[in-house]
DNA sequence: TCAGTGATTAGG
DNA sequence: CTAATCACTGAG
């Protein structure tokens, strides 16, 4: 390899620019089915993915959503604008992959729940590298992680959100959790 | 059904 | 400083 692939070079797909991460979660939630998450690989080798399962963690009211408890240095990247990632750790052992939505200020954002073949976000994080070195990355101009439109609007099935019972009602029974059959 | 595992946070 | 909590997973 003589030339460093640009990261423009896509397969015929498009990168969605800033507008597509500001708008509110509860759109770009189910707005990112079937769309690829494009990984690539410290060899340069780029690896995509089918996102096929998320949830939706909106705002200071959603007592689900990290962010309900104030501005925290964890929590800090949700309140900036869309397009960003919002990494974090559990459990002692799994990263959480979580795109940021909406504008400044209103704290969003959607956890990647599932791909194509991996389901779970724990094994996402595992399956595609994600780690601390993640936070804060963004979406539209990283050289390294990328979305990209297939132009597909599938059908999709909610339900509630998953681990957050302690959110209590009625957080823990909001049709948040978007999958494709 | 349940233990593992450690960052994060609130509180003293 | 201490201790509780946790947007999970894999083994049994």
């Amino acid at each position: 390899m003589t030339e460093k692939h640009p990261i423009e070079t896509f397969f015929g797909n498009a990168r969605p620019a800033r507008g597509f991460f500001t708008r509110d979660v509860l759109d770009v939630a189910p707005g990112l089915l079937e769309k690829v998450l494009a990984v690539k690989s410290e060899n340069d080798q780029v690896s995509r993915f089918i996102i096929t399962e998320t949830e939706a963690y909106r705002g200071y009211d959603d007592k689900a959503c990290h962010a309900s408890k104030g501005r925290t240095p964890r929590t800090e990247i949700m309140f900036h604008q869309g397009g960003k990632l919002y990494v974090y750790f559990v459990y002692g052992m799994y990263w959480m992959l979580n795109i940021v939505t909406g504008m400044e200020n209103d704290p969003q954002a959607v956890l990647i729940r599932g791909l194509r073949g991996c389901s779970g976000p724990g094994r996402v994080s595992k399956l595609i590298g994600i780690d601390r070195s993640y936070y804060g990355e963004d979406l539209t101009t990283s050289g390294r992680i990328w979305i990209e439109d297939q132009g597909v609007a599938p059908d999709y099935i909610t339900g509630p959100r998953i681990g957050i019972d302690y959110a209590g009602e009625p957080w823990k029974s909001k049709p948040w959790r978007f999958y494709t059959p």
